[in-house]
DNA sequence: CTCCCGATAT
DNA sequence: ATATCAGGAG
């Protein structure tokens, strides 16, 4: 690890010290799963508001494999992208009781073969319950790694791999949850808070932008 | 590269 | 009224 890098995570653990948890709220691995499902662009905090009442419905996880899909769409209705969502997650239940036991598998290629499940819902699940290093790349860890300078490619996929290079492993997990509080509070998509911004002396946008004037 | 979609802030 | 949020599939 570079000593670049290093001072990075050191300065993401003093400001973020709080314990690793995930955002969304869940009691079993298939939880998670339909939770992570739900939250295709959409916020932790509408998933956890929609799932909060989905999971007294639903208790099991034959009841979603058997859900009637007009409902189950109703239910879902405000994550957005409902149509796709409900759809998905009855074929990747009913996936999972027939070819899985009902078991949440664990390699990435039989999570992402499941209906719904990409890379980023894949690596929640890796890094949550089976406790696998994994870097999970949504649109936060997306902007801010590029930022940062820890990667330049565009493809989530690809940025994933680049990190998995540049951070140590036991920083996989945490880089993810720390990333997000960052991007939430200080650094922005449209108008980050660069004065404020206890990374800034890392941050290739904002030497950019100090450049220009 | 396009389509899938609602909720909240401004 | 419009911008912003924030992944997966074909």
């Amino acid at each position: 690890m570079t000593k670049r890098v290093k001072e990075i995570l050191t300065l993401l653990d003093e400001e973020y010290t709080t314990e690793y948890k995930c955002y969304l709220n869940y009691e079993t691995p298939w939880q998670l799963l339909i939770a992570t499902i739900l939250s295709a662009q959409c916020t932790d905090e509408r998933v956890n508001i929609v799932t909060k009442d989905l999971f007294q419905k639903y208790t099991t996880l034959e009841a979603f494999a058997k859900a009637d899909l007009k409902e189950l769409e109703r239910d879902i209705h405000s994550t957005g992208f409902y149509h796709n969502k409900a759809k998905n997650i009855i074929a990747c239940t009913k996936t999972l009781l027939e070819k899985y036991n009902g078991q949440v598998p664990q390699s990435i290629e039989e999570l992402t073969k499941l209906a719904g499940v990409g890379r980023k819902t894949a690596n929640v699940i890796r890094g949550n319950i089976f406790h696998e290093p994994s870097i999970v790349v949504d649109t936060h860890v997306k902007r801010i790694s590029k930022r940062l300078g820890l990667a330049k490619e565009e493809n989530p996929d690809k940025i994933e791999f680049e990190l998995m290079k540049v951070l140590p492993k036991e920083h996989w997990i945490l880089y993810n949850i720390q990333i997000i509080a960052f991007g939430r509070s200080i650094c922005f998509a449209r108008s980050p808070k660069c004065k404020e911004c206890f990374l800034k002396g890392y941050c290739i946008e904002y030497k950019r932008k100090q450049g220009k004037k």
